[in-house]
DNA sequence: ATGGTGGAAAGTCCA
């Protein structure tokens, strides 16, 4: 029948400044499937050989220089691969792979973060949100396992700031970024964290910043959405919170989800 | 305090 399985998102902010944090988060957390962000790397610079040797056999990696950057890493193959969105010949910006794993899709995402509200960076990420919606129509079904994941640069409620009152109306809280964001959701996907934790202020981003993870200034960014038929399997979902306080940290956490 | 910290990459851009 099916096979459990765990998958991970996480901004690494650079995986060549990472790739210690995550190689020993890989071994201590042992996840299935890894969507990464930020990888921050040119193609030929992907270090494949280190990850498969850790148990990563299976990668998927699309980089620019610089910056962005998204990758899959997988104990199981990857089938159905795709790199940037559908659209994306006339955008250079590496932030959307796809593939099937277990019969499961997986779309991991980096969100444009959108710089200011109103900004043209903010636009582009407003746009960005349409064509991944677009993307996602028709996939999205109660029967299909999917699960979309990445860092989302919304937080989807009051609810996942540490200062609702701070951050109203601000970048990641908009109102006009959050209705794109529930637009997708509404497709036919569950978060599954907030569902089993309906009340819980929880982050997974802390600003660099003014001391942000020392105050616990943070935010929930980084999410696992599930399809109907996914949800039903899913057994945990994790904030790796630990990890943040890590020597020389990303300044974002692992999530995990955890699928019987 | 239009700042602050960190990464890429070599002066700024981005987050």
């Amino acid at each position: 029948m099916t096979t459990p399985f765990s998958v991970a998102t996480w901004n690494v902010n650079s995986l060549r400044a990472r790739i210690d944090h995550v190689l020993q988060w890989l071994k201590e957390s042992g996840v299935d499937v890894v969507c990464l962000q930020e990888t921050k790397m040119t193609d030929d610079r992907f270090p494949a050989d280190v990850l498969r040797e850790a148990g990563y056999e299976h990668l998927v990696w699309h980089g620019q220089p610089t910056y962005n950057g998204v990758a899959i890493l997988s104990r199981y193959p990857l089938e159905d691969i795709q790199t940037g969105l559908p659209d994306d010949e006339d955008d250079p910006q590496a932030r959307y792979v796809s593939a099937t794993v277990l019969g499961v899709e997986v779309h991991n995402v980096y969100v444009p973060n959108g710089q200011a509200v109103g900004s043209d960076k903010f636009h582009y990420k407003l746009r960005w949100l349409e064509r991944l919606h677009q993307r996602l129509q028709g996939r999205v079904s109660a029967e299909r396992p999917l699960i979309l994941c990445g860092d989302m640069n919304i937080a989807p409620d009051d609810v996942d700031v540490w200062d609702p009152f701070v951050m109203d109306g601000q970048l990641l809280c908009h109102p006009e970024e959050r209705r794109r964001l529930e637009a997708i959701r509404a497709l036919g996907l569950r978060d599954g964290f907030r569902e089993r934790n309906p009340f819980a202020s929880a982050f997974s981003w802390w600003d660099y910043r003014q001391r942000g993870f020392e105050r616990n200034h943070g935010v929930r960014i980084d999410l696992i959405y599930a399809s109907e038929a996914l949800h039903t399997r899913c057994t945990d979902v994790s904030i790796h919170r630990h990890v943040r306080s890590w020597e020389r940290p990303s300044d974002h956490c692992p999530v995990v989800a955890t699928f019987e």
